[in-house]
DNA sequence: ACCTGAACACCGTTCAAGT
DNA sequence: ACCTGAACACCGTTCAAGT
């Protein structure tokens, strides 16, 4: 049934339209009003279902690569989207989330546990004296995320969606905000 | 005529009939349509003159206070739309801009003399010593336009639009991208 | 030449009627 | 109980008719 991702991926979320997702569908008008209270809600449940499977992924790399690669690959992930024509879709969702509290509440709380993810990462890395220290985790959890969500988007504007491009421009991003700033050292 | 970036403000551009704005402008559908040639082509106006009054300022500000207080003031002013309850435009912008080629073609023109400045800033902060000069300027230049706009759009889908915090958030952000990095320096 | 505004094609959503 | 699909209210856009 969410198999009407599908019209969304192909025309966006204004242009799709409720007919062409009950033709995909097989189902009536009335039937897809049952599941999905509004044309919002289904962007809602989209993007809740479109995270987690990767997280393990992530918290193994973080251990066995570092937290660098981690989160690279995460942003990779995240880039790829963009590269697969997703782009004008997610900026879609953002817009809806900060227009609409009814979509941005359920999206929030999946965003939570990735921000959470990060932090575990980056309190590991903290940890093994890998990173800065001194950096707040939560910070730095939502910094790291805005700067994969602002490359990403900022690249689709610009026409220049290439992920190992983006990739590298986020790792360099990372590594530099991540490293130990030489004015806050101590020995 | 352009005031009718109000209905926008107001209640966003997908939510804003042209009805409303034909209200606003006290003009006829028929007459709106002899300026605009299509909602779309609206934005791409209203996005395009909303661009260069700072200009002046921040080269003034990158001069006397250095390249991190200019950035810093870039920022606020767009942190402030977002406080402004603009956030969902911008990124109904980004979603129209990334969709649709005659939106993001102007766009990218006034873009792309926003970050020449950043460009210019950063070379001028590289002859003084002040900042990293192995960074491309180039790229720096766009990972930081990045930043700001994913912190932007981050923190107004979190709900938490100050503009005080969000600056903080983007100053370290920027004050550790560019200051040299202890594996690169040279002496 | 320029503007008007009724009309057009089409959208998201609903709800009486069927099974 | 659940689904259908015609109908509703309304949208962006057009264009014959006016000035």
């Amino acid at each position: 049934m969410d198999a009407a991702i599908e019209c969304f991926r192909r025309r966006g979320f204004h242009q799709a339209t409720m007919q062409e997702i009950c033709a995909e569908a097989a189902i009536s008008a009335g039937a897809l009003y049952r599941y999905f209270g509004s044309k919002a809600e289904i962007i809602g449940a989209i993007a809740e279902d479109k995270r987690g499977d990767s997280d393990v992924a992530f918290l193994r790399a973080a251990e066995q690569q570092g937290l660098l690669e981690a989160l690279c690959l995460s942003g990779r992930e995240f880039f790829q989207k963009f590269a697969d024509g997703d782009g004008a879709l997610i900026a879609d969702i953002f817009a809806e989330a900060i227009r609409d509290d009814a979509v941005a509440t359920p999206l929030r709380k999946t965003d939570a546990r990735s921000v959470a993810l990060f932090v575990k990462a980056i309190k590991a890395a903290q940890a093994r004296r890998e990173i800065d220290v001194t950096l707040d985790p939560e910070v730095a959890a939502n910094t790291l995320f805005a700067g994969i969500e602002g490359i990403g988007l900022r690249r689709a504007f610009l026409r220049d969606t290439d992920p190992d491009a983006a990739v590298a421009q986020f790792r360099a991003f990372a590594e530099r905000y991540l490293s130990p700033s030489p004015s806050a050292r101590h020995e």
